[in-house]
DNA sequence: CTCTAATCGAGACGGTACGTCGCGTCTTACG
DNA sequence: CGTAAGACGCGACGTACCGTCTCGATTAGAG
């Protein structure tokens, strides 16, 4: 995802309050809205993001086409607001985990996230938005540490920032595979605690 | 990408001879597929794949619009061309980087493989090519992977090849990154070499 | 204009009385129409019937859009709505000029009463509403020019009154142009009733 | 048509050669080329200029939509390509007419020369784009009458101008139409020449 | 040193998706 | 009831890029 690209939401604490709506004027946009949303979800299952036309989700919506854009200035824009709060949590969960201490619960916790949203995760992390979603998982992961003062370290920062985002991601994204078994969050979290373990090293 | 995207080659063991001339027939042909791969390594390193356009690859080339069909089937098909050699070796390099003996010089071989062909790398990289590049790094070391005896280990398989092919594919972008000095090759083996450990501890 | 054009008020006869209130319910009812009158008025003298929207008309008159719809069906119709109260006087003061005698007369009163109204008419004769005023001018004319005992003429009647029409709207228009300076009625009047001579010649 | 609406051809001196073909590199070409004009002047005949749509003029041509823009930026272009040349020979017929000498002369050949164009003159003078090629046909002739030296006369040149067009369309439109029996040119020409007398007068 | 066939430039074409605009209808809430 | 506010279905607009396709013109490499 290039730098012209349209971001998430930048903000990481951005309001989890269930007090989104900003303006419930009408009920059909919200229900359009609604369906637009779960129309891109059910597309994002079934094939890549750039495969994915607007006239498809309009239709999935069973929606004008041209009623997506009073929504929407495009596809990214609508995944952007699927994800964005989720991403945002995810970041804020993310980032203690490029501390040291207490490496362990950060990760538990982060997995346990995931795993209340198993739905929805799945959907991002394996379906066809997937590049995206780590394109901007490592953007906003990186803002953040900048921001936090970067313990010192053997790596270098970025690269430190981008190998704990991947080695997460990757590591989600199988866990979310319906190709083995349920896996316990407890091993995904060990699993994950000793993937990380180099990255904060002495 | 899904699976209906064009894929690079499918074969490790191809040649890797200097003698891919396929159709040697004509020198003008020659001429024009010099200028489409010249031309398109050079878009790359401006913009993503997805914005660059058959039209412009014609144009930088000095070539007919036309006349890009005439070699390619599509702008996938030429990032194939371009990368499925340099793809093939780095697999090919890559793929002992799984085993535990010897792991360094492996990784050290892979490093040094890469900084012989740096330009090309960091536009494969680095560029817009990165996303699909790493999809199909990751597919061919899986194949690779599940014919080799997949040694015994903590991590599933799947997991193994996916962290391993991130941990090294970000390795090498940060290290093609023009951000930092020059690092030499010794500290990015070093460093890939620590971040692999976990995966092959037992 | 074709079959399916919304028309002008079809009637001649019509109330020429200033009681038009045809619906005097509300006094904001009132307001919302006199305001998109004269935002229509307004508009219509600086581009083209076909480049104004409903959008538009219902901004200059700081009228909400949905608003209009519920006074005119469409801007035809608003044009006819502030037109046809003066076409039809114009029919009425045209046609005698149909007739052999007093012709003078007819035109003389016919250029004071435009003189009368000459705001309006500017707009509606220069402006973009043109075509549509001259069809309608030519439409209502016919009307009554069938009904009068057509005297006998060199002339198809057809042929006649189109060129009557035309001629009185070629003179109405250019004497309305701020081209050339004021221009005296009697003037006016003369050149009419000259232009307009070889028509009524046995 | 305002002052911002593509334009007819400017010049009445248009090659009147039937070499127009200027560039007859591709035979798939002419042929969309013809079957556009075609599509047009069947629509034109049946409905005004405003109401036809782009999409219909492709689709009676069997013509993709998006073809028409590669031969015409709008519908209005195509108007002018079917009238430009035709429109240039009328003028150049008409402005004879302005002057006093052999009025009947000139007159008679306009009407012979659209008789010779029947199908074609009656599509645009009686069919939806009347409207336009009125205008048009003013515009033309204004520039022309202001470049000969205009005869000393009683009427403003604007004026004359105008009112000799006007009869002129009006009496053709008039003879074009399919309600009377067939008149004879002669008899046009000298209706004509009749109606225009007191424009030319001392 | 031809001559024949591959390759090229030029560009029209059908096709699909884009994003915009204006229309007229509708819902909702207010006064 | 009339209004403001604005979402919505509808459908035309004009654009962009795709990949296919005729056309000659040229030019390389085989005879």
């Amino acid at each position: 995802m290039g730098a012209d690209t349209p971001k998430l939401c930048d903000t990481v604490a951005h309001s989890p309050d269930p007090t989104t709506p900003s303006s419930p004027r009408d009920a059909r946009a919200a229900r359009s809205n609604d369906a637009l949303r779960a129309a891109f979800l059910a597309l994002i299952e079934r094939k890549p993001l750039e495969q994915i036309t607007v006239r498809e989700i309009a239709a999935e919506a069973g929606v004008h086409y041209a009623t997506f854009f009073r929504h929407y200035a495009a596809k990214e824009a609508l995944l952007d607001d699927v994800a964005a709060e989720q991403i945002g949590w995810l970041v804020a969960l993310t980032v203690p985990v490029l501390d040291q201490t207490d490496r362990r619960t950060a990760v538990e916790a982060l997995c346990r996230y995931v795993d209340e949203h198993r739905t929805l995760w799945t959907a991002l992390l394996r379906g066809g938005a997937a590049g995206a979603m780590r394109d901007e998982l490592l953007r906003l992961s990186r803002n953040v540490a900048v921001e936090r003062a970067p313990a010192e370290s053997w790596l270098s920062l970025d690269l430190a920032v981008a190998c704990s985002v991947s080695l997460i991601f990757e590591t989600l994204a199988w866990w979310l595979a319906p190709a083995h078994g349920p896996v316990p969050i407890e091993q995904v979290a060990h699993t994950l605690d000793r993937l990380l373990l180099p990255l904060h090293a002495t």
